[in-house]
DNA sequence: GCCGTTTTCGGCCCGACTGTTTTCAGTCG
């Protein structure tokens, strides 16, 4: 089994978990951190890098030591300091330190004191009463860890950025009938667009705290307090759902948006940014002594700092504060800039409208054109369409196209990729379509030099114009196929074809880094609602937010074009080796 | 373990809440 960056950056993270049990420098456990998340988010794949003798790039925070690490475990697939701390630490220790409540410290004393080395004897420790002897715990702590062994057990997943979405907009709509409250906003990855958030982190602006946190107290839907101050407050939700909400003064709100928006890395940066300036950043403002410098706002705090205001999708430190600092950030395309979408489903085949209720959606979704394209035959489950009913199908969008103003509707097919890569329709059916997506919804268990082989044959058919969902995962149900991601989008690019960004909140396909990737290579982006309803449409909403953490711009996606352009593009010839 | 238009050594982001304390360590975000 080749090693993949994951792989790295898993083993680099395990390894600073055991090396904060062991209580080592902080500051080294820190770096084994940053390199664990600089090496997960990395487009490059060092592993095959090192494999083909090639020297690694600079990375940030990555030095001569670990640098030497990464091609230790590219070579041998192991790391030697790891492999010594699991000899010295059993592999349940460092799980305990998933549990809330329980940091390094107390982890270390439980296994020492009460030679603890599963979540399994921990229970039966705490049950015994064993753990409150321990100097530093006591009864509620005991009973706290015993919580958290069964919550952990029904571990919750970190929710789909669209339910998350939900849960927000119910609870700030409660938060702004607060006594006393001002401005009110959700913040952390949600706010970043993240395909997933694990927990709500909502910001309100008040003199009085204290009140506002009450007020959260009292949601209908809280299951249980975690805590509660005059600033802050974290409650469970019904659902399991952790809420913090943090209140800050009017002046500071700027501030604590930046710090609740995270991410933490970005916020690091910025820290430090101010320090070299002289400055004290905190989420009540940015300092000069005790002197507040900014606060009410993000953009002066960045302001102060000598930075335009960076949007929050691109906070990841991934290199957005040193293109701020050279003013060289990208514009990042907006909801209002999608002139179209090129991926629909009707009840033609697994959609539940009518062809004439998609496009009329559309419209009133501010778009002046759309692809109808449902499945191919081989997706029997999906009613996919054959040849015959392919063109009765094209006859009906053009009957409609007729009917309408201000709104085209294309022929299209989303069309499967078969095994070898040939696909499931033939080329007399697929010529007078305006659209064909190629797909691939089959055999995702392909090594990946079969499954690459198979989509970069696709991509070579004349009529394949968009590659739908090409990493093929379902977020938090499947995994995406193994596929040389760089390869399909270089042939993407060569051959003219548009890699899609489908929207649909279960798939975000591009993931953000590969959107970066595309964008870097210089390949073109269709954003796709891939809808297969009539409300679906509100789903591009979360393929921006995917494209803009992408640092995606207007022009790197096809479908902000006008349909004349679009048209134009669909039809050139393609370049390929067929 | 990383890093340097003040530094190649000595720093490394910052504050709130809880529980266990008797003035604060540990954890979290």
């Amino acid at each position: 089994m080749p090693k993949t960056n994951a792989d790295l950056a898993a083993a680099f993270e395990q390894t600073a978990d055991l090396l904060e049990l062991q209580q080592a420098n902080p500051f080294r456990v820190r770096a084994y951190r940053n390199a664990a998340r600089v090496v997960g988010e990395l487009k490059l794949d060092l592993v095959s890098l090192v494999e083909q003798g090639k020297p690694l790039p600079r990375l940030p925070g990555i030095g001569a030591d670990l640098a030497g690490k990464i091609e230790e475990f590219a070579r041998t697939g192991h790391l030697a300091l790891l492999d010594r701390l699991r000899k010295q630490i059993p592999s349940g220790v460092a799980e305990m330190l998933q549990l809330p409540g329980l940091g390094p410290k107390r982890v270390r004393a439980l296994y020492e004191e009460l030679h603890v080395t599963t979540l399994r004897e921990l229970a039966r420790a705490a049950r015994d009463g064993r753990v409150r002897e321990l100097p530093g715990f006591g009864a509620k702590t005991e009973q706290r860890i015993l919580e958290a062994i069964e919550a952990h057990a029904g571990k919750p997943q970190r929710l789909k950025l669209v339910t998350a979405a939900q849960y927000a907009r119910a609870l700030l709509g409660w938060l702004r009938k607060a006594p006393g409250v001002g401005e009110v906003a959700a913040a952390g990855s949600l706010r970043r667009s993240r395909e997933t958030v694990g927990d709500l982190d909502l910001l309100a602006a008040a003199d009085d705290g204290a009140t506002v946190c009450q007020h959260l107290l009292a949601y209908p839907d809280v299951a249980e307090v975690r805590a509660s101050g005059d600033t802050r407050a974290t409650v469970v939700l019904a659902s399991g759902l952790q809420v913090d909400l943090r209140v800050v003064p009017p002046g500071s709100f700027g501030a604590a948006l930046m710090y609740f928006t995270g991410s933490k890395a970005h916020n690091i940066r910025l820290r430090t940014l101010a320090i070299e300036r002289g400055f004290k950043l905190n989420e009540y403002g940015l300092f000069e002594g005790r002197k507040l410098v900014a606060g009410a706002s993000e953009a002066q705090v960045y302001r102060a700092l000598g930075l335009p205001w960076i949007a929050p999708e691109l906070r990841e430190d991934r290199g957005e504060i040193e293109a701020a600092l050279k003013g060289k950030l990208p514009v990042l395309i907006e909801r209002a800039d999608l002139a179209g979408d090129l991926h629909a489903h009707t009840n033609w085949s697994d959609g539940t409208a009518s062809i004439e209720a998609m496009a009329r959606a559309a419209q009133a979704h501010g778009l002046s054109y759309l692809a109808i394209s449902d499945h191919s035959r081989r997706l029997t489950v999906a009613h996919g369409l054959d040849p015959q009913r392919l063109a009765k199908q094209c006859a009906e969008v053009e009957a409609v196209n007729r009917k309408l103003d201000g709104i085209t509707l294309l022929t299209g097919i989303e069309v499967d990729v078969l095994d070898d890569g040939s696909l499931d329709l033939p080329d007399s059916a697929l010529e007078p379509l305006d659209v064909v997506i190629a797909a691939v919804h089959s055999k995702f268990d392909l090594s990946r030099a079969a499954q690459t082989r198979r989509i970069l044959a696709a991509l070579e058919h004349p009529k394949v114009k968009i590659l739908a969902h090409p990493v093929g995962r379902l977020i938090d149900r499947r995994d995406p196929y193994d596929v040389d991601m760089l390869a399909v989008i270089r042939k993407c690019r060569a051959a003219g074809v548009a890699l899609e960004l489908n929207a649909h909140p279960e798939r975000l396909d591009l993931t953000d880094t590969a959107c970066r990737m595309a964008k870097d290579e210089g390949a073109r982006v269709v954003i796709n609602s891939d809808a297969h309803a009539e409300h679906e449409f509100d789903n591009l909403d979360f393929g921006i937010g995917q494209a803009r953490r992408g640092w995606l711009e207007k022009a790197d996606v096809i479908n902000t074009r006008p349909l004349r352009e679009v048209r134009a593009w669909l039809a050139a010839a393609k370049e390929t080796t067929r």
